[in-house]
DNA sequence: AGCACGCCGACT
DNA sequence: GTCGGCGTGCTC
């Protein structure tokens, strides 16, 4: 069939299609799902054909420039499930398209240009920091154990393959601690569905996406496994994408956008540590990729693995209610014991000295005994710099950021105050601003503190810190680790860097200097994160036969998820944390969606707030929707721009999606920008 | 989102 | 008299 008009979508907030005329030459090549070139205004921007027809009332009509590639195309399932985000996510189906293909297709997108001689500077650049990347994590083994499966792993997998067998869409959650075979699990229902002509898609988070994980892959399924790194350059990362789409590569493994990888007949979908909130795509469409990949599979027919050790409290809660099918691998493959936590109660500490010391004195006696031992310790903080707040001890006054509503943190190595969301910086002051006074106190503490501290109170040992300032030069990832794992280091100190997948042998000891860093946060989700974040710590200890003990002190040691850290015990927590979400209605007994309003003009961020809200409210009422705020977001000024946020909540989406498109589309002020958030993390 | 057009305030 | 702020509306 050949036809004289295309309706086409565009990366821009713009909902409507827009009509083209195709000319004579593309007429045979033309069809639903193609990426185009048109002109747009003054420009030239990447389309999506997403209509066709023969009749057009629009007078003055310009014909589509080209087509990008004859052999790719979007598909018909990809064009619905690009639909549903643009519909979940309030953003515009062109958004939600551009997000599902590689960069490399599009064209002024952004409206970004730059030079040929200076895209030329940055790919040198970039595939320099590939390269290195690359090498990152050669130095730990990536062999494929090969386990055999235990029973509960037996039992794990029938299930799973009578899903497969009889191609019913269908949830798992894969429950079981670090070592208890999840990866197996994994690898052999892809061999099941690939025995079945079927493909799937390994999610992983970009940090975990290491060629450790992936020589894993390729060991057992070899080229059949496209990767999809997010630092992979343009014509690699097409070229990746022509295998997957032409059918030479049946299993791809890689990062939140692998989603949407261009497999035909898709059986499975695994998303790894599911709980993981950079599955969170930060800017539009805003999307979580584990509940796209659930999507996604629901429309092709796919099962799904949720696999986790700390599964977040949604898909917890919806395996528990039949939603989805829940599988407990309890048990370590290799039986090793979990690593011994004791919690210090900082504030006993603190009575017993006069100062606040950042070393209990438990914590400094094993450090000691340790590393007199020759094993390795692990230090974490989850926060950088030396001090976190100056103020002077006369008048009280705070230095505080110029652009952003938080305190500057000192930064011993640049010897400066820095800015940790908008990167000012400047020299510290020598008398306070206010007043003039010299009596400009230091307080709170970040990892370069501790590493300072660590040196004066160990002298005798080597000791490197690893977080984002230590590691901005090149190559010194790769060389702070190196040094650990060979054992030229006796402490490592670290932010959530270290956290995640570190696996050296010799490390006997993890110390948390502030267990409770994160759960004061004004966030519903602090106790969660915390829980999930002293787990995964403590699981850097007691990784071989030496053991391991974990020694986390903590301001608020009775705090349920400091407790149930301490005894490994999920569901303890999930217990204590879902009584509370459903008392306080709260996800995922509720569906929520953010709004954050941001501008340069205070009052008239508020007045914009205010009224959206009065709109919203004004429908809300009888769809049982309920409206909070408007209220200054947690950080209230973020480099200039003030900031006030409104939550819905509601049973469904579909009851927020029917008023909030309408109110969004009615409340445009300018100098005001507003962000959806749907499902906050 | 861009970008153009258009309308009122302080300046060489 | 004009430069420039931002409010409004359009893009096939």
């Amino acid at each position: 069939m050949v036809y004289k008009f295309a309706d086409i979508v565009i990366n821009r907030p713009i909902e409507r299609p827009f009509t083209y005329s195709i000319p004579e030459s593309l007429k045979e090549d033309i069809k639903i799902g193609s990426i185009v070139e048109a002109p747009f205004g003054n420009k030239v921007v990447t389309g999506y054909v997403v209509g066709l027809s023969d009749k057009c009332g629009i007078e003055k009509i310009k014909p589509i420039n080209s087509i990008v590639d004859k052999t790719l195309c979007v598909d018909s399932k990809m064009l619905e499930l690009t639909k549903w985000i643009s519909t979940y996510y309030y953003s515009s189906w062109g958004e939600a398209i551009s997000a599902a293909i590689p960069g490399v297709l599009k064209k002024g997108a952004s409206g970004k240009r730059q030079s040929p001689a200076l895209s030329k500077e940055r790919a040198g650049q970039r595939k320099e920091k590939r390269d290195e990347e690359e090498k990152e994590f050669e130095f730990i083994d990536g062999s494929d154990k090969h386990l055999t499966p235990n029973e509960k792993q037996k039992l794990a997998l029938d299930c799973i393959m009578d899903s497969i067998n009889a191609r019913i869409h269908r949830v798992f959650l894969l429950h079981g601690v670090t070592g208890s075979g999840k990866t197996e699990v994994y690898l052999q229902s892809i061999a099941r569905a690939l025995e079945l002509g079927l493909s799937s898609i390994i999610l992983v988070p970009e940090i975990s996406l290491t060629p450790q994980t992936v020589a894993r892959f390729k060991a057992r399924f070899g080229d059949k496994i496209a990767v999809l790194h997010s630092r992979l350059l343009g014509s690699k990362r097409i070229s990746e994408w022509r295998r997957i789409n032409s059918g030479a590569a049946q299993i791809v493994i890689g990062a939140r956008s692998a989603v949407f990888a261009p497999l035909k007949n898709l059986g499975l979908i695994v998303v790894d540590e599911e709980h993981e909130a950079s599955y969170k795509q930060e800017d539009v469409p805003r999307y979580n990729a584990r509940d796209v990949a659930i999507k996604r599979a629901e429309l092709s027919k796919a099962i799904v693995i949720l696999g986790s050790a700390t599964p977040s409290l949604e898909s917890f809660y919806a395996a528990k209610n039949g939603k989805y099918i829940l599988i407990e691998l309890p048990e370590r493959v290799d039986s090793r014991l979990l690593p011994a936590v004791d919690i210090v109660d900082m504030r006993e500490e603190m009575t017993r000295a006069k100062k606040i010391p950042i070393f209990s004195q438990k914590l400094r006696e094993w450090i000691e005994k340790d590393i007199a031992e020759k094993k390795q310790v692990i230090l974490f903080l989850n926060r950088r710099g030396f001090s976190t707040f100056i103020n002077c001890r006369r008048c009280g006054y705070v230095i505080k950021c110029k652009r952003c509503s938080v305190t500057l943190t000192y930064h011993f190595d640049k010897k400066k105050l820095v800015c940790h969301h908008c990167n000012f910086n400047m020299a510290p002051p020598e008398i306070c601003p206010e007043c003039n006074a010299s009596y400009l106190k230091y307080w709170g503490l970040g990892t370069e503190k501790v590493e300072s501290e660590a040196h004066r109170l160990f002298p005798q040992a080597s000791i490197a810190r690893m977080d984002t300032d230590a590691t901005h030069k090149r190559g010194a990832h790769n060389k702070i680790l190196s040094k650990f794992k060979d054992a030229h280091l006796d402490i490592l100190i670290g932010t959530q860097m270290i956290a995640k997948g570190l696996d050296f042998p010799k490390v006997t000891l993890v110390g948390v200097i502030s267990a409770d860093t994160a759960l004061n946060l004004p966030d519903f989700r602090s106790a969660e994160r915390t829980f999930n974040l002293l787990t995964q710590v403590a699981g850097r200890a007691g990784r071989s036969d030496l053991g391991g003990r974990v020694i986390m002190q903590s301001y608020t040691p009775q705090h349920y998820s400091i407790q149930a850290a301490k005894t490994h015990d999920y569901n303890t927590f999930y217990d204590k944390e879902i009584s509370l979400r459903k008392e306080l209605y709260l996800p995922p007994f509720c569906h929520m969606v953010s709004l954050t309003l941001r501008g340069r003009k205070e009052e008239r961020v508020f007045k914009a707030s205010d009224n959206l809200k009065n709109n919203l409210e004004k429908e809300s009422k009888a769809k049982n929707i309920e409206i909070l705020g408007p209220a200054p977001a947690p950080i209230s000024k973020m480099k200039g721009m003030y900031r006030w946020s409104i939550f819905l909540r509601s049973e469904t989406s579909e009851a927020i999606t029917s008023i909030l498109k309408k109110a969004l589309n009615k409340n445009k002020s300018s100098g005001i920008i507003i962000t959806v958030d749907v499902d906050p993390s």
